[in-house]
DNA sequence: CTTCATTTTTAGACATCCCTAAAAAAAAGA
DNA sequence: TCTTTTTTTTAGGGATGTCTAAAAATGAAG
């Protein structure tokens, strides 16, 4: 029997992306889809499948893309619990912004130590979900039901809460504090505009007008 | 000017390892030295050498050995001032023991982030010593002064508070552990053995027999 | 001051992870 | 179906960081 290779950090990476990518569909994920993903180029990916396949991390055939096994997909979604906690972290003990924390979180994820993110965890309360509303996958691997749906999906006259947000970039944001919307915030829709699909919200007693852009990047747990 | 690059993770153990073995002396490093300190060959060490001299941070001569420049001086004192202080959070807030912070702030000293280690300090309070007891570099790269005595130089008679141990390997701070010997404790020396150099002390009202090889990896600060 | 042992460096190689350029396969369109 | 375009893979190479084996320099001892 040969015994399991430790993970690179690199590997770790590919992992985490391709897991990101094949969220929802089972079909495999294109050797361009990571490369864009990533930064990097198509040949690395085809590279990089290789010794993935070799470490029996995905299943992988010339030309057809890549597909988590299952100790791929548990590898990654450890690397995701991972990277969660810490982003809690940064935000709950050292006061990140919430559109401060991926960046560091990116390097914190591949500490190795099993009793550091165990110990961690307490200290945070196991949470569920992290700053920006993802849910933290347990130990197991499990990940926590969210069955929210997206602001733009809601019908007029429908509120829920904030909870979470599918764009993560650091623009969007700080458009949200700007506007003073964060997680755990009651939302009702007002008006739709049928013209460029636009919202019309009540938030915290206040009016607002949304961008379809924007309401297909929130997540709202109706009540 | 030619733009400061960045220093690579294997370049900052580099450094670390010949600030800790040039500390005191202002005589070079030897490669030999470096290569026995960090497990690896004198080729590799030579390799690297031509790395670091390149980038400004050492001062090397073919067979001459290496000296940190001030420029690897100061890296270096950084990345020490992040490992301790991970190992004082490691050991206060998620109650490591403190034979058990040192390989994982191995780790977490590498990662790149001024705002992370600034708020970490601040956090913990800004300690001036990890739980070895040894002084925490400032963001200024100044170390405390400890002017400590080693347990083996006091005579009959002294005592003072156990304020650092010299060896910090698992099993030396287990037989610590063991023998109910932690920092902050008086040490008051009741005799001195001149056969074998070993010392009865007397700690915590009890009376103890201490190996002349302990006593010279246990730091005293005399009142 | 010359020989011998030790230390250090060079030369050449390998693994990882990335790249560019070109070839091959797959998918799309006429 | 037969091009044409797009995707993917191969081939070859560069940077980093390590190694072994052999050569060169140093320094210690007679």
């Amino acid at each position: 029997m040969r015994k399991t290779q430790a993970v690179t950090r690199s590997e770790e990476n590919y992992l985490k992306t391709i897991y990101h990518l094949g969220e929802g569909t089972s079909s495999p994920v294109s050797t361009n889809a990571i490369a864009s993903q990533m930064d990097t180029k198509p040949s690395s990916v085809t590279d990089m499948a290789k010794k993935l396949a070799e470490k029996n991390l995905v299943d992988y055939q010339k030309y057809q893309g890549l597909v988590l096994t299952d100790l791929g997909k548990r590898t990654a979604l450890q690397v995701i619990r991972k990277h969660r906690l810490w982003e809690v972290f940064l935000f709950e003990k050292l006061d990140f912004q919430w559109d401060e924390v991926h960046e560091v979180a990116e390097q914190l994820e591949h500490i190795k130590s099993e009793q550091l993110i165990d110990r961690l965890d307490a200290l945070l309360g196991h949470p569920k979900f992290d700053p920006h509303g993802d849910p933290i996958p347990g130990k197991d691997g499990l990940l926590a039901e969210q069955n929210n749906s997206l602001l733009s999906e809601l019908r007029i006259g429908q509120s829920g809460l904030c909870v979470g947000v599918k764009d993560t970039s650091t623009s969007f944001l700080q458009y949200l504090d700007k506007n003073q919307i964060a997680l755990g915030q009651r939302i009702s829709v007002v008006e739709k505009e049928s013209f460029d699909q636009s919202l019309l919200i009540e938030i915290d007693g206040q009016s607002l007008r949304l961008s379809h852009q924007i309401a297909t990047n929130l997540y709202i747990k109706i009540d």
